[in-house]
DNA sequence: GTCCGTGCAAAAGTTTTGCATTTAC
DNA sequence: GTAAATGCAAAACTTTTGCACGGAC
C-alpha cells in the first residue's frame, strides 16, 4: 500500500506528525487533533504506509492494547534516543545513552539480529509512579 | 482482582506457564495447550492477576495487536535475559548481555526511572528475515 | 477519463464486563 | 453457608476490509 498522490488528508496528517516529532501519538490522538474530522480508516492507512516507508516508528503500548507513532527524528539533537515506558501510567519518556550502541553490536554478533536503533524500549516505573505507591 | 483460592483451572494454567518458562505465550496458545478447554475469560483473569502479583511478565507484540506472557525466571541460568523481537515475523528471541545493567543504572540516575530488568525489548529484524528480503 | 484515496459500514480480533452457576473453604 | 472463581454471552475497543463515491493527475 504505497500512497503517491497528494491529498488534503495526507498533508494534514504528515504536518501534524512533523510538528509533534517529540511526542508519541496514538491514532485517536491524531484524529482528535485534526479539527476537520479525517476518518479513522484514512489515518490508519496513512500511518501504516508511513511506517512501511520508514518515515515513522510504531511502538506498542504496554498497559493497554494499541500502538503509538512518532515521526523519525533526523537531527543530531534527537539522535539515538531510546524509550522508557511506565508500566503503570503508560508515560513514554525519551532517554539518551551511548551505551545502547554496544548492545546493538553485541546482538548483531551473538544472534545475527539487527536491532532497529530507533526502537529500543525499557519498561518500568516512572518517577511519579514510584512515589505514588510506596 | 486477587485470586486466593486453589482451583483446578488456576493450577493448570500456572503449571503450564512454569513448564514453559523459556517461552513467550499468548493467551490463545495457553488455551490451546490446555486440553480441557478452560474459558478464555478465566485465562485472562488469571494471567492478569499473575502479572499484578509480579509472577509473570507481559510483553506487547509488535506486528499485531495483543500480548504474550512469560513466567519470571529466577534461576541463575536465565537471569538477566533481554528480548529481541523481529518486526517482520514477530519472533521473540532471548538475549543476554551484562551491558544492560549499566543502562538501567543510568536511567535511574538521569531520569529517576526504575527499569524493570525483566522487560527490556529491542525491536529489529531477525537473521532469517534479513536473509529473506534482501 | 482513469484509477487512487477516502470514508462509511461492517467485519475481525483482542480484552473486559455482567451475571448466573459452580466450587473452595 | 458464604464468598470467590468460573464461563457464557455480550459489550467495548482497536484495527482491517469491502465497496461506492470523489478527487488527483
Amino acid at each position: 500500500m504505497i500512497k503517491t498522490r497528494n491529498t488534503k488528508q495526507k498533508e494534514k496528517i504528515i504536518k501534524y506528525l512533523k510538528e509533534n516529532k517529540n511526542k508519541h501519538l496514538t491514532i485517536q490522538e491524531i484524529q482528535n487533533a485534526l479539527e476537520d474530522q479525517i476518518g479513522l480508516t484514512t489515518i490508519y492507512r496513512m500511518v501504516n504506509c508511513l511506517v512501511e516507508k520508514g518515515e515513522i516508528i510504531k511502538i506498542p503500548l504496554d498497559n493497554k492494547q494499541g500502538f503509538c507513532y512518532q515521526y523519525k527524528e533526523h537531527t543530531a539533537e534527537c539522535e539515538s534516543h531510546y524509550h522508557l515506558i511506565c508500566e503503570e501510567c503508560g508515560d513514554l519518556i525519551h532517554f539518551k545513552s551511548d551505551k545502547v550502541l554496544n548492545i546493538i553490536e553485541q546482538a548483531q554478533e551473538d544472534k545475527k539480529f539487527f536491532i532497529n536503533n530507533e526502537k529500543v524500549v525499557f519498561y518500568g516505573k516512572c518517577k511519579e509512579c514510584q512515589k505514588n505507591n510506596k
